[in-house]
DNA sequence: GTTGGCATGTTAGCACCGTAAACATAACGA
DNA sequence: TCGTTATGTTTACGGTGCTAACATGCCAAC
């Protein structure tokens, strides 16, 4: 059963295997239920069934590890992001697609969602945890707007959506709208922006689905 | 100088006078510069010459104070939408300053508001604290919209310039965005909407300031 | 006025936390 | 085979939120 060569599956061996990968593992389990504040590393030591100290051969401190937690969450919505697009097929289809997932993420892993933002830095150089989710974002939007867009015009587009799905999922996850699917289906899709601005400045009528 | 009668001025009278606001300034202090969760209870006590478990006296535990610390920055923000939104004259101006002062409260203040979000309860019946800012929200895109729009597309239309602003907020103070005002202004305003929909979709061509 | 009750302070102490220091174990390469 | 090194351990320190028991002094009823 254990993959790695003379390991005993004996429970009490001296050396774990990896820790590394069974406290982020925990971690990502625990903050399914508790906040990130509530988050212990004595705890999830214990929970791993190693002492508290040896958390330290792996991560610098707390802070590192929660930074650790947030990278993995920020993988798995890229993952996700991508797999939503390509269900949909691109387009306009796929670029809200790509959005109704982003909130669903939040929505399904609050904490996680919370943390990430709250320690992960920015997107800067494309390259980092963050960075792909948001060239994601960028491509999703080019694919949408006319070819010849000019590059500025499509950065805020890309800022102007990414504001509204952030800000909505974090309204619902915070309880202050309520968390219903369809309602995230009718702020984000075209009744959405037909509803904020009045007839004069809505939308041209086009294909309504 | 005292405005109670007959208090000693002297530094070390056993009663302190009004601990809770003592302690409610400094905790506001404090948020500009550090997290919240950074925010220790014995802290405060120090800084406002008072043993710790004084505090308890005023506060149920270390979360009742967070609460009621949430509940002054909501106090504060919705001042400050109303001064915005007067300023500005009401209609589309007013509405969209009133965004623009809920992200620069946002920079402003960025412990406080997300202390604000993470703690205050849903503005249900529009008198808790959040409500009033909520209802302002209301009041002002009713402002906005036609008269005879239906109740249901103004409640889309708040969610979704709700999300917007929040958005645009916290992608910013979380470092996701860069901090630029003129870059609310650009992404809140008209050239937000006009950059996101391609032509065929976009605003009809009127009143462009 | 005196006095007794009650709001508001205090000190002492518990369990938990993050983290550092010093030591123990075992995996691995010369 | 044996030292080096990665990875664990125990112990300890100062900080935290919070409770219990006790101290102080304002205020109102007598």
């Amino acid at each position: 059963m254990p993959t790695k060569a003379n390991t005993v599956n004996i429970d009490k061996r001296y050396h774990h295997g990896d820790v590394r990968a069974a406290v982020l593992a925990r971690g990502l389990a625990r903050l399914e239920e508790a906040d990130a504040a509530a988050l212990s590393l004595r705890e999830l030591a214990r929970e791993v069934g190693v002492s508290a100290p040896a958390l330290y051969r792996h991560f610098r401190d707390r802070d590192a590890l929660l930074d650790a937690l947030a990278g993995e969450g920020a993988a798995q919505l890229a993952v996700r992001q991508r797999a939503a697009s390509e269900r949909a097929g691109g387009g306009e289809a796929g670029f809200t697609e790509c959005g109704r997932e982003y909130v669903r993420f939040a929505l399904g892993a609050p904490h996680l969602f919370k943390l990430m933002f709250a320690r992960l830095p920015p997107p800067d150089h494309g390259t980092n945890s963050m960075g792909a989710a948001v060239a994601f974002l960028h491509d999703s939007i080019a694919d949408w707007l006319p070819p010849g867009a000019p590059d500025e015009r499509r950065k805020i587009a890309a800022m102007y959506f990414w504001s509204l799905v952030h800000g909505l999922a974090l309204l619902m996850l915070d309880g202050q709208l309520p968390a219903d699917p369809t309602l995230v289906d009718r702020v984000i899709g075209r009744e959405g922006f037909g509803a904020a601005f009045p007839p004069p400045l809505a939308l041209a009528p086009q294909s309504r689905p």
